[in-house]
RNA sequence: GUGGAUGUAGCUCAGCUGGUUAGAGCAUCAGAUUGUGGUUCUGAGGGUCGUGGGUUCGAGCCCCAUCUUCCACCCCA
């Protein structure tokens, strides 16, 4: 056996059964995405490290894997620069590339180095791997996928409404219960100006998000330990308090609105309204509930902030995004406003897996096994395997010449195809063929064309996975 | 990056205060059954006990280091 083989830390392999159910989970996506306009679009994963650092923070910059120049990396490096091993500078000498941290970047990027190939306002997909030199624990991975969907190039509040359809036409194709949770940055704003501390929106966000997680009390302590002044402290608990309560989106929008009074704020409240209401009448059933304590870590939102939960299972969100009006403008493209949102396809995977919501044709491959009996029998059974491979069924042939007969049936068992045909000297004689249906256990001779009819009505799931 | 656990067959786990040749279930393979799988019965293979050091007459068990996985922070999908 082989020694001391394994992979990367945080990495994973993905077993056929994974892959299938991982690409139910894809194509499910890819055809809603379609279904809205969305189109398709591939970055490398690699990236110069330039258009990396610097955007995802400190923090972020740290978690970046950088790749290691080709040929002699140290031939521009004097021995006094080694000496003096810092880390930072020798890295940025000897490494001019990274592993995509998200797909966002990339993909601001790709939109100004495209500007004038792409057709805007642009709705674009992509689902790809990207790369996070983080601890790894349970759900969290160095290696993990993103899916995101984006429309850049238009403010109008359309599109928000569209990524919303987008969500529910995705979680009723997969079977999974959703709430929308909804927000604006904007009226996180109005929420900081109430505090007279505008200034300090980002870590007031931060804190806020963790609300249903470590509850009132601890975000006030954090937020007192980030310098934020009792006064303000008391003004923000009500806040706090009426977030964590149930209530409807009206009596949501009504307390905030008595809050919030600069433009900005209102403009936030405005949009929201706009939303709910687009929402209601274009006939969307998911639940979509405006909570105030919404916020989302990310600083580049600057609009609409959104998150999906799974209704029936603890899992944290399944999908997030929201609105950034620059994000461009890294790249020297201002004034160009974008909404997007990512689909974490680990956590539905497991969400799928917990509720046992998987459809069982998911892990089906071949349709039909034929039983090889013989080089006579073989030759005979691959004619017919081409006619059937030409009207789309999957089929094929055990490979090994006469093998027994309990084998070939074990394989197509444990391969879970549904049906097997057997032709022995018997059905050469007649003409026809032994249809055996793995499930019934039934068996019945019949001809070509009514095998292909019979197996055509058996398969429900004409999608390949 | 900080703190804490964990690791025994492909998987889930037993293994006494350190004492012969490390066990079970499931899975795998073979036979019972040479044209019939999933059930049943019989049998077989598979472990340098994560890795490297140390203590000891003797280590799966104790000590140190290292890696893996997991948990809590930080951050995030």
């Amino acid at each position: 056996m082989a020694v001391n083989i394994s992979i990367p830390k945080g990495t994973r392999d993905f077993l056929p059964l994974n892959m299938q159910r991982r690409n139910y989970i894809f194509s499910t996506l890819r055809n809603v995405f379609y279904l809205h306009g969305y189109q398709p679009i591939e970055t490398p994963a690699m990236e110069d490290l330039s258009a990396l650092l610097g955007k995802y923070g400190e923090e972020g910059d740290k978690l970046l894997f950088r790749i290691l120049n080709s040929g002699n990396f140290l031939q521009n490096i004097n021995d006094e620069e080694l000496q003096q091993k810092n880390l930072n500078r020798l890295a940025s000498h000897i490494c001019e590339k990274g592993l995509r941290y998200d797909l966002t970047v990339p993909f601001a990027r790709f939109v100004v180095m495209h500007r004038n190939e792409i057709i805007f306002p642009f709705k674009r997909y992509q689902i790809q791997p990207v790369w996070r030199a983080d601890r790894p624990q349970k759900g969290r991975y160095r290696e993990f996928f993103q899916c995101d969907v984006d429309v850049i190039g238009s403010n109008s509040l359309l599109n928000e409404v569209e990524l919303l359809q987008i969500i529910e036409d995705i979680f009723i194709k997969l079977n999974i219960n959703v709430t929308i949770v909804l927000n604006n940055r904007k009226i996180l704003h109005g929420i900081a100006t109430y505090l007279s501390c505008p200034d300090k929106l980002v870590v007031l966000t931060v804190a806020i998000d963790k609300l249903d997680k470590i509850g009132k009390d601890e975000v006030l302590k954090e937020l007192s330990e980030k310098g934020f002044e009792s006064n303000m402290l008391q003004k923000l608990i009500p806040v706090l308090e009426f977030s964590s309560k149930q209530s409807t989106n009206e009596e949501a929008i009504n307390f905030i609105s008595n809050i919030i009074t600069d433009e900005t704020g209102k403009k936030g409240i405005e949009e929201m309204n706009y939303i709910l209401n687009y929402a209601k009448e274009s006939g969307i059933s998911t639940k979509i509930k405006f909570d105030v304590s919404l916020a989302r870590g990310l600083s580049y939102y600057t609009g609409t902030i959104l998150e999906v939960k799974a209704k029936d299972v603890e899992i944290g969100s399944i999908c997030g995004g929201g609105r950034y009006d620059n994000l461009t403008g890294i790249f020297g493209m201002d004034g160009v406003s974008g909404v997007g949102m990512s689909f974490g396809a680990d956590r539905i995977y497991d969400v799928l897996e917990k509720l046992n919501k998987f459809p069982k044709e998911v892990n089906e491959s071949t349709k039909v096994l034929f039983v090889n009996f013989g080089v006579t029998e073989e030759k005979y059974c691959l004619k017919i395997l081409r006619k059937l491979h030409s009207t789309g069924i999957s089929a094929e042939i055990y490979p090994e010449t006469g093998a027994k007969m309990k084998k070939q049936m074990s394989y197509a068992d444990s391969k879970k195809i549904p049906f097997v045909v057997i032709v022995g000297e018997n059905e050469i004689k007649s003409g026809k063929l032994s249809l055996k249906n793995m499930q019934t256990g039934e068996q019945k001779e019949l001809n070509l064309t009514e095998i292909i009819t019979l197996i055509t009505s058996n398969i429900e799931q004409k999608t390949k996975y």
